[in-house]
DNA sequence: ATGGTTGCAAACACTTTGCACATGA
DNA sequence: TCATGTGCAAAGTGTTTGCAACCAT
């Protein structure tokens, strides 16, 4: 949550010098309340069930504007495509089942101590990380 | 290290019903040689440095073969491509960084702890994992 | 001999780019 | 108004596939 803790898609924007238009507004709230990565294909998909029409190119556009101003973070689950959540979402930890698909978070303080490791034995520098569990999830092991 | 613990790229194809053709043996020494995992492109690249000629589609296919035979691993580092590196490494944690490019292996019991904490509180099964740190290494930060 | 492997070309999926037009501040 | 955003079409990557020729077993 920003200093400006107005949860409000346009100030978001407004914040990172971004005009406010429809589909970057779209983008944005579908973004907010998935909670799953999402790849440009759903994101699209999501759009036309509300009826905003918005060119693939574009999207790709606004997406790419919202990673490089920090408000969404780009992902790879070994699919040879991109996925993105929002920034407001903790660190990049997921369970990712290999049966269903299904895309689980978790929070884990292990991550902190094992970056402190690594900042301190290795003298490497973490800026971000991308970890992934892939695997069964519960439903699907029955 | 197999049962049949002759580190012979021969025996390593032969073991998973896979021909030992030129190209299959070639492919499979790069990886065994090279620390990073590498991409399609780099492969090709080190053929050829050996005049062995093979079409981008067949390394694809050959790659492809490993993975699903176990002897290889795919990976992906937010670049929009794949990596590759042979399955005798250790589990995937890479120190990327985003400055030189140059990727360091790093090991951490941390994860087999991590591993535990998932199965015991989540009930997911977890199978494979892939854990990039991505930041500035100890050359690069000077 | 014959079934797996390869080269070549084509197709595919995902992503980016150029340019003219449209729009938000 | 004017810099920025968008649609459309085209091109750029990375990867897969169909098919005939080839080769390892």
């Amino acid at each position: 949550m920003s200093i400006l803790s107005k949860h409000n898609c346009k100030d978001e924007l407004r914040n990172v010098t971004l005009k406010v238009t429809p589909a970057r507004l779209a983008v944005l709230k579908v973004l907010e309340q998935t909670d799953e990565p999402i790849d440009i294909a759903t994101i699209i998909g999501y759009l036309e069930e509300k009826d905003i029409k918005a060119d693939p190119a574009t999207v790709f556009r606004i997406i790419n504007s919202f990673t490089d101003k920090g408000i969404t973070k780009q992902i790879q689950l070994n699919e040879g495509k991109f996925r993105y959540e929002h920034s407001s979402k903790k660190d990049h930890h997921h369970l990712i089942c290999e049966n269903c698909g299904g895309i689980e978070d978790i929070s884990d303080t292990f991550i902190t101590d094992i970056e402190d490791n690594i900042k301190r034995n290795k003298k490497f520098l973490v800026k971000r990380h991308s970890i992934e569990f892939f695997g069964v999830c519960t439903q699907c092991q029955r």
